[in-house]
DNA sequence: CCAACATATTCGTCAAGGCGTATATATAAA
DNA sequence: TTTATATATACGCCTTGACGAATATGTTGG
């Protein structure tokens, strides 16, 4: 019989997901990695609060990060549980109808990315065009 | 256009599904209405701690109770967002997986209805065969 | 090395929530 | 009405985690 996989934390996964603010981060990482600098704009909120909730999902297995230079781009980590992966997606898709979700994403394609990428090239991170 | 539909707290559905307990209590209940009392059995836990996490379960709009003469009935309450209560789906799916809850069902069917639904037919609170 | 910037962590405070224990409530039976 | 049974709630204790503020760490450029 196959090795008895390592036990994925339903828990951690679940509580991972229990906070609004950790919701609207996933939501903006959902199509592209990103850097903490523009999720701490986008978002309006205090960097390290939004630090602080980036090690949560670092601990729980959902995102992780990868520095470049003085930036950190954090980006989704599906998890290694196949079922978990899914419920990850599903749950991504379904937090994008939200109002609030939506403006988040329209605010974060009308920053940095399309218009000023040019001009703010070599002071800001750059981010991949989808 | 319609009327704002009712925001539907998706911080309480996630963080009603972060807890071990709570997952099991779903997990039984998945199927068929389930008295408070079997839960206590199946699960060999308090019996207050099982109420309080119904109660949780109830105020998340998870489950919802029917008394019957001195017992309380839970079932499954599929949330009113659709989004939602198809994640609650794909959920039930997912931790069905998972040995101990493979092995709480187990319990379930071995308790109380099949061979003893006869025997034990006064004195304990019925449950529908599937 | 030092200054500037991006990010992470620590600290103190506070609220939420999990637990065991004890008790309250509700229903049925005697 | 008293008693027993089933369930819910209250209480005290403890842990987790969210927050703002301050500070530490890491990286680049001068």
């Amino acid at each position: 019989m196959p090795a008895k996989q390592a036990h994925f934390d339903k828990e951690l996964f679940f509580q991972a997901l229990g906070d609004l603010t950790r919701l609207r981060l996933l939501n903006l990482m959902g199509d592209e990695e990103l850097c903490v600098c523009t999720l701490v704009e986008i978002l309006a909120q205090p960097q390290p609060k939004i630090s602080r909730h980036l090690a949560y999902l670092r601990r729980a297995s959902i995102v992780e990060g990868r520095r470049e230079g003085k930036w950190m781009h954090y980006r989704i980590a599906p998890p290694a549980d196949p079922g978990a992966a899914k419920l990850l997606r599903k749950t991504l898709k379904w937090i994008a109808e939200d109002r609030l979700m939506q403006s988040d994403r329209a605010r974060l394609a009308k920053t940095a990315c399309p218009p000023e990428s040019l001009v703010t090239l070599e002071a800001a991170p750059a981010r991949k065009v989808r």
